[in-house]
DNA sequence: CAGTGGTCTAGACCACGGC
DNA sequence: CCGTGGTCTAGACCACTGG
C-alpha cells in the first residue's frame, strides 16, 4: 500500500474515532507532515485523496476541515457497488432469479463493446434492503473477464468477489437513470402496483485499462430508494 | 490561470477539436511535457484533472486514453449548475413564479446551517427543457452571501450570475433524492397527473471555504429528466 | 504580516504493459 | 527489456485568511 494511501486511511479512521464533525479543523499540513514523516507533496496527495471522496474541505490560508454532511439512510451513489462498499451499513441481501451463460443482445454488445460470439454471465436478481424489496438487478458480465459465477457467489456481494477473488481493478462507471412507471412484471416483483413511480439505472464498469466488463440494469423501488452524492468543483 | 489548468484545457479542446473516440490514444506523458515545456509534475496534474472529469483516464505502461461514453439527451449531475455548465447544449429556460427575501423555516435553517434571523432570498421557477417542463424548484440563497437578486437575473441561469456577477466560489455540494408520487400541486405545475413519478431532489451548494450559500429543492418531471454520471474508483 | 494551503520544479526510483 | 505512467522527495515561491 501506498503512503498517501495509508496516510489518507489514516487520517480517515482518525475523523471517525474521535467523531469529528463537519467543520472540525484537523492538524495543520506541517504538522501533519513531521508527523508521518514525509514530504509535503505527499501529504497534499492524501488530503486531495480525501477531498475528493468527500471527506474533508481544504481553505487555502485557513485550515482543513471535515466534510460530514451525509444524512443516514440514504445509499451514497459513489460507493455504490463498484468502489468503496459503503453498503455494509445497510442490510443487503439478495434473491437470485436467474444465472446463465448467454450470448448477447444487441444492447449488451453496444453498452460492453463486444461481440455477439462473444459470451456473457447473466445474472437477474432481487435485492432487498433490511427485508425490504429494493430493485431488480440484471447483469452481464463478460465471460473472458468473470471467467466464472456460482450460485452462492452471485446471492452475495459480487463486486466483492470480483475484487477480493478475482482481483479485478475497477476504474471507472458510466452511469444513467430517469424515472418512469413500472410496467406489470416489475411491479409484481417489488410488490408494487403496475404504473406505480420506479427509477431505471443502468450502469457500465471498466476496469483501470479501460475494457468495459458489466453492464448492469437495475429498477428501483420508489418507497425504499434514496441516494445522496457528493460533487466536488474541479475548477 | 495556472498552468495545469490551461494544459488540461488545451488538451480538452485538443481532443474536441479533432473528434477524437472513446479510447483514443494522447500523446504520451514526456511528449506533452516537451510540448508544453513544464516538468513532469505539472502535467501529471493536468491530466489528473481530466481524468476526475471524466474525460480521459491513464493506464499505467500503456497510455493516455479518451473517455467518452455520454449519452445525448442525458444531463450531466456532476456539471449541473454549480459547476462546469454543460447545460448550454440544453435549451433551459424558466418562468419566475416567487422572488422575495424571507426568514428561514426550520428545515432551511438546518440546511444552511443558519439562525432564524438570518435573511434569505426564496426563489421559485418552474424550468423549460427544449420548451418542455422540465422541474419545479425552490431555492433559499443566503443574503449574507447573495445581496441582491431581481426579476431579471432570476429568469435566466442564477448560478452564472453567482459565479460571474458576483464572482462566488462554488467549493462542493451535497446532494440528494428519491423517488415518489407527485401531489396534486405539483402534477399541475408540471402538467401531468396527481400520483404519476417524480424525481425529489435536494442540493446544499457551498463556497470554497465551506460556508453553505444554498438550498434547492427540485421535482423533476419523469418525462424529461434523464442523468449521467460519470463515476472515478479512488482507491 | 505571520500562518496556511497551493503550485511548480528537477530528478530519482518504482510498477505495470506489451513486445 | 523498454516504454509508460505513478510515487516520492526537497525546496522555492505564490496566494489567500485572519488577527
Amino acid at each position: 500500500m501506498l503512503k498517501y494511501q495509508r496516510i489518507a486511511e489514516d487520517i480517515e479512521h482518525y475523523i471517525v474515532h474521535n467523531r469529528l464533525k463537519q467543520g472540525d479543523k484537523l492538524p495543520v499540513l506541517e504538522e501533519l507532515r513531521r508527523k508521518y514523516e514525509v514530504s509535503k507533496s505527499t501529504i497534499t496527495k492524501a488530503l486531495e485523496l480525501l477531498e475528493m471522496k468527500g471527506i474533508i474541505y481544504q481553505v487555502r490560508g485557513s485550515g482543513i476541515f471535515v466534510r460530514r454532511h451525509k444524512r443516514k439512510g440514504y445509499i451514497n451513489l459513489d460507493e455504490n457497488q463498484g468502489f468503496r462498499s459503503g453498503l455494509d451499513e445497510f442490510q443487503l441481501t439478495s434473491e437470485v432469479l436467474k444465472l446463465e451463460v448467454m450470448n448477447p443482445s444487441e444492447e449488451v454488445m453496444t453498452n460492453l463493446s463486444i461481440s455477439a460470439e462473444e459470451e456473457v454471465y447473466y445474472v437477474k436478481r432481487l435485492r432487498f434492503i433490511h427485508g425490504q424489496r429494493l430493485c431488480i438487478e440484471e447483469s452481464y458480465y463478460k465471460k473472458s473477464v468473470v471467467p466464472f459465477l456460482n450460485e452462492q457467489i452471485v446471492s452475495e456481494s459480487i463486486f466483492n468477489y470480483l475484487k477480493e477473488g478475482l482481483k479485478l481493478e475497477i476504474g471507472f462507471s458510466d452511469n444513467f437513470f430517469h424515472i418512469g412507471k413500472l410496467t406489470k412484471t416489475e411491479a409484481n416483483l417489488l410488490a408494487l402496483r403496475t404504473g406505480d413511480p420506479g427509477m431505471y439505472y443502468e450502469s457500465v464498469y471498466h476496469l483501470t485499462n479501460g475494457e468495459a466488463f458489466d453492464y448492469s440494469k437495475l429498477v428501483y423501488n420508489f418507497q425504499e430508494a434514496q441516494f445522496y452524492l457528493q460533487i466536488n468543483s474541479l475548477s
